[in-house]
DNA sequence: GATATAATTAATAAAAATTATTATTTAGGA
DNA sequence: TCCTAAATAATAATTTTTATTAATTATATC
């Protein structure tokens, strides 16, 4: 079995299931996948596997950290393995989506990579004043 | 009636509804806002207003470019006016999204922004070499 | 290794979100 | 003002996601 994610499960405290695990590795083999892809991929390894239990999953394994959601405009969110920070390049053709180190991104004025820029977006995750003050209550 | 919001209507090539007016009226009152809270606020000038009216026209608008999408991890879309390229503050407790400029970005570390960052998310969108080989074919 | 138990799963139903259909209305040009 | 294509409201249909439940299973403990 997969040896990495079977102990990724386990350092993150989830129980180690075979569909987990299938899940898990379908990802890994795609490297980024939505709902519908990851079901489609995780089925040929078992057959038997519900799509609820991959949208559960998929939650849990967010919410654990080992997953991360890749929100994309005009198409369903992705999802990647947790790994160092990157960013990505999205195609507005294809859809494909591709990993680029963030770390000598802002050199990308001289044409080092072969993408015809049209829209860069930066977006910063974490939490508001107000929030910070009020402790962790929603609003 | 809303001018700007007429002559930009004009401007892209679209018909001037009173829905469409409604509609730009409050996501330009909201700043960002998702699909029913859209809806929810054109109800108060149009009360008979259809929530199928909204979605159609959000996806006119973002096809002629006067509407932006911004796809958010664990949120549903939020929809602003199209403007000058800038970025976003999302706060993970609340969901509230902010505005920020992108231009003086790089000196954020000396916390001039009230805002505890946790994960910091470049997107670049455009069009990819293999689909710009290819023609405007998908795959 | 066997057992108990809480978590997980498959199957399915239910709910929520989005898109399609259609008859009617309307905006904008002739 | 009239014509016509486009837009709308109402609704149905579809798609996507979540909840329910009985059966199964992973794992901790013995």
């Amino acid at each position: 079995m997969q040896m990495q994610v079977v102990n990724s499960l386990k350092a993150h405290g989830l129980k180690v299931t075979p569909q987990r695990v299938t899940i898990l590795s379908a990802i890994e083999k795609k490297g980024h996948a939505n709902i519908d892809e990851i079901y489609k991929e995780a089925k040929t390894t078992n057959p038997t596997m519900s799509l609820a239990t991959v949208y559960k999953n998929i939650t849990s394994l967010i919410e654990t950290k080992l997953l991360k959601e890749v929100a994309i405009n005009n198409q369903k969110s992705k999802y990647e393995l947790s790994k160092e920070p990157h960013s990505h390049l999205i195609c507005k053709e294809c859809g494909s989506l591709e990993d680029i180190d963030s770390n000598n991104l802002f050199t990308l004025n001289n044409d080092k990579i072969d993408f015809d820029i049209e829209e860069v977006e930066l977006n910063i995750y974490g939490v508001c004043n107000k929030c910070k003050d009020k402790g962790t209550s929603k609003n």
